[in-house]
DNA sequence: CCATTTTTACCCACATCTAACCACAACGTC
DNA sequence: GACGTTGTGGTTAGATGTGGGTAAAAATGG
């Protein structure tokens, strides 16, 4: 898997009343990808992916036995169901469904975080509670063993 | 792994009402990456990579274990989250935006420190605290067992 | 099948911000 | 001195985030 360019760092942009939201100028380079998929998280944000998560995902199915391939068919189809593509439209912002917008709790301001191959969307309120007082190199490079 | 050139010596510079910081001439040559990766040090500091960083990270989670990718993609998550990406401009300086900045409590002075794969971003006056008290070749020499 | 309403995509407008450009003093080299 | 480089500071044209209008498309209902 070549790896391009990963989706980092936070920013705070506004939803208007038609549910459009500006996707930030730095994930937008050529390498990035221009389509997206919107999913509802389990932990009250929407997490979005660059549309080539799925076909990804079809690929592995393909490479496993054909017992356990089933299994994990019917979780992706399930996922699938519930899944929104978006396109940016000129002026960079795609269009989120009030049904995803109401099962992040969004209003007319929302937090984008980076999180390497996808971001998330968060009602600011929401990410207030969950955000970590201050991530720091040290601390993760701990965890991960740098 | 291959090793171009290191971040070497310490430099002191200004920082403009813009957030803008001159990368030192002698860290831009072709050896050296255009592209890094602001992150916040638990120390006060800031620590600069070149890009590559995540890459090289992202790489070793896919040849991980499922479980043990799981927690260290987790970890990883967490920092990109903080992360600023940054270009130098064509004089060489790159924007180190506001958020960044208050961590490290940069004014319009800024110390950078090379540390071999990456460099540091000092305010002053803590560098003149944390400091070493100035270390020799042999010094480091014994300790190491050069 | 057509008429009506709703939704969506495209376009334009605009304030703000940024990045490209220019300028220049300080320094070092030839 | 003439010249080029480097660090630093401003100016400005263009990009960016945001809002709204409108026509095309889709959904809805006879």
């Amino acid at each position: 898997m070549t790896m391009k360019e990963a989706y980092t760092d936070r920013f705070e942009f506004s939803l208007d009343d038609k549910g459009r939201l500006s996707v930030p100028v730095e994930w937008r380079g050529e390498a990035f990808e221009k389509r997206f998929l919107v999913m509802p998280s389990s932990d009250g944000c929407l997490r979005i992916y660059p549309a080539s998560f799925l076909g990804r995902e079809m690929e592995k199915l393909s490479s496993l036995g054909a017992t356990s391939a089933d299994a994990r068919r019917k979780s992706l189809e399930k996922l699938a169901s519930v899944i929104q593509a978006a396109e940016p439209d000129q002026q960079g912002r795609i269009m989120i469904r009030e049904k995803f917008r109401q099962h992040a709790g969004l209003g007319r301001q929302a937090v984008l975080v980076g999180r390497l191959d996808h971001f998330e969307v968060w009602d600011p309120k929401k990410w207030k509670k969950i955000a970590p007082p201050a991530t720091t190199f040290e601390e993760v490079a701990k965890e991960v063993g740098l």
